[in-house]
DNA sequence: TATTGTTATACTCTATAACTATA
DNA sequence: TATAGTTATAGAGTATAACAATA
């Protein structure tokens, strides 16, 4: 995405001799035409999730969680005891690429294998205490700073009824 | 995203009478808990953009055309005779990005690079005859298979309510 | 000097095969 | 043999610096 750069020059001095001749040559200039892009589901929905994860960056930067972190330590601290395979696969993580994603989380001791004793392959996953108390301040973050904001933009029942027609698409599409 | 192999065995058949004990030993098992998770909209939205696109791939697959590449062929229809550069940054691609990519439409004969008269520096960009029939193809694909999906998932006008809440984020979050 | 298209490059995500240790 | 965690690796997508041609 080309975040930044777009900043809108509205100086509206000439310029230069010629841009000003090239401008007055070619009227068709300026802001192109979406046209029936902005119609299609998939590109919108594309353009609105990568605004919502920005914005999540922006408001765990001080807590340096991802959203695919965050989820992590979500999914560990509602189902603890579950070992990698199950965490991963509820989240869409492949289980190779969920190997260095906890190494990340246990170097940073907010998250715990270990060893089950029932079946000594797997590995079960828990908070360590420094993990739950993170959560915890990243849980009040996204709630004040971010889905605070998106309350405001878009009202509390139509953020709701926006909820609830991803989590179909999600789950039925 | 772990598509397929999460197939529901349902054959609840005891399996061996290992697995037997291991579940009364702990009762704790099946589908995990996902607790607040489903209530983030970041989550949500994303699984939901995944699962568009996927849908969006099957319907194209004859086309072979992804995304991203319907996009460039919509708005280079809607915007003949403007560059790359202004083509890339109205869909959020980065310039170097964009050449890779016009490479390949170019290369299927679906578009056309063309020196600029005013400036030599850049690349007009026009559909060729065949890229017209192919989108315009494509467009009906899209209708028919993949947004008649989703109205019939969501019915007419909460779609219509979807698009509007998602282009809210995408321009003013 | 600034801009267009381009190359090279790097970093993240995602995906598959294959290894090890356990079962 | 099958499964859990892991390694290695490859492919997309995305990001920045720098170059040649042109303005």
């Amino acid at each position: 995405m080309t975040v930044s750069k777009t900043a809108e020059k509205s100086s509206e001095k000439p310029a230069d001799a010629a841009k000003a001749r090239k401008d007055a040559a070619e009227p068709q200039n300026e802001a192109l035409q979406l046209g029936e892009l902005s119609e299609q589901l998939g590109y919108v929905l594309k353009r609105a999730q990568l605004k919502v994860f920005e914005n999540f960056l922006r408001c765990m930067a001080s807590l340096q969680l991802t959203p695919a972190q965050f989820s992590v330590l979500l999914l560990v601290e509602k189902n603890p005891g579950r070992n990698q395979t199950e965490i991963a696969s509820t989240l869409g993580i492949l289980r190779p690429n969920f190997v260095a994603m906890l190494d990340n989380l246990e170097s940073r001791d907010l998250c715990t294998r270990i060893r089950s004793t029932n079946d000594r392959r797997s590995h079960i996953l828990v908070l360590t205490d420094k993990g739950k108390a993170v959560l915890a301040r990243a849980k009040k973050l996204v709630a004040t700073k971010h889905e605070a904001r998106l309350n405001d933009l878009l009202g509390q029942s139509n953020r709701e009824a926006l909820l609830g027609m991803l989590s179909k698409i999600a789950n039925e599409f």
